[in-house]
DNA sequence: AGGCAGGTGGCCA
DNA sequence: TGGCCACCTGCC
């Protein structure tokens, strides 16, 4: 795996804790699990864990959900502009993340970028979330001048659902308080519903999460997607409107229409086409910013 | 410096 | 159903 499809892969949108080093590498948590990761000298990933396992880390990473079979089994043989996308990610995974800690970013998410995104987690994690033991070894060079890092998990659903809105508001969490409030006091009422929906089938579970207040269909297909494994989520995000408008000329499709779409063209791994989509439209963001390429048509709505 | 941002829910024809 | 708008507020 190349350095950009890492980068890409655990901060393009997936998970919203892992930060850059200033040697390329990143740290990220989740759970209570602290872990370092880069591209070796030979494209090779290394990892070592400050806190956690290598099971946990296998399992983050997807290990057991046979991504190159699944990207292999997308219809790229008949869709030039997927096999453009896959080509230029090789290796793109989606990542296993915890479902109830995925619930929580993506209801931070709705109308936010990823930097903000980031914010409002992080503050989440230190202010109201326990902080978790680094191996005292791991914890920074010998003769750093730099003080220890300190590490927090997310706050529990069970520890959320204690603290009042105007505390989470403080988090810059703005109107999307009062859904993770609300959220987190029907969860506390109902032991078990996470596990149990995060055990059902896509259609079932899609369901019971939009029940949740601040849960659309966008949030519960990032949720089942990136915490629950279900490779046949396909969130329809206005980046993915603007894609599937421009690259596959579907303009003015309303995002119920898209979704369907996604399903049909994509197949059963629908949202792992959906992320290298969404790496190629990002990236292509980024060089018309710089001025490398020229702007895309604006599209029509 | 001010508009905009990876949505959702509610209200209206 | 379909369209429109309020909801918060820190960043680029």
């Amino acid at each position: 795996m190349s350095t950009d499809v890492l980068a890409e892969t655990l901060d393009g949108g997936q998970a919203f804790r892992w930060t850059p080093q200033t040697d390329r590498s990143w740290i990220g948590i989740w759970g209570r699990n602290v872990v370092r990761i880069r591209v070796g000298p030979a494209g090779d990933i290394e990892w070592s864990a400050l806190a956690g396992d290598e099971a946990a880390v296998t399992h983050y990473f997807g290990a057991e959900a046979d991504l190159p079979g699944a990207t292999d089994a997308l219809p790229w043989r008949s869709d030039a502009h997927l096999a453009r996308c896959i080509q230029a990610f090789p290796g793109l995974r989606i990542l296993r993340q915890q479902f109830g800690e995925t619930l929580l970013c993506f209801l931070c998410s709705a109308t936010k970028q990823i930097v903000q995104i980031k914010q409002m987690v992080a503050l989440l994690a230190e202010r109201h979330g326990e902080r978790i033991a680094v191996a005292a070894a791991d914890r920074g060079r010998p003769g750093s001048a730099s003080p220890a890092t300190a590490y927090y998990a997310l706050p529990t659903w069970e520890k959320l659902a204690t603290i009042p809105e105007r505390e989470l508001r403080d988090c810059l969490l703005g109107f999307r308080a009062k859904y993770i409030a609300e959220t987190a006091t029907l969860l506390a009422r109902h032991p078990g519903w996470l596990a149990e929906t995060e055990n059902l089938p896509y259609t079932q579970a899609k369901e019971r999460l939009c029940s949740l207040p601040g849960v659309g269909e966008k949030i519960a297909d990032c949720v089942l997607l990136f915490g629950a494994g279900k490779l046949e989520a396909f969130p329809v995000d206005v980046w993915i409107l603007r894609t599937l408008a421009l690259r596959y000329d579907l303009h003015g499709w309303k995002p119920a229409a898209l979704s369907q779409f996604g399903r049909a063209h994509f197949g059963a791994y629908a949202g792992l086409a959906q992320q290298f989509l969404f790496a190629w439209e990002r990236r292509l963001g980024r060089s018309v910013a710089q001025g490398t390429v020229a702007a895309p048509p604006s599209i029509s709505r």
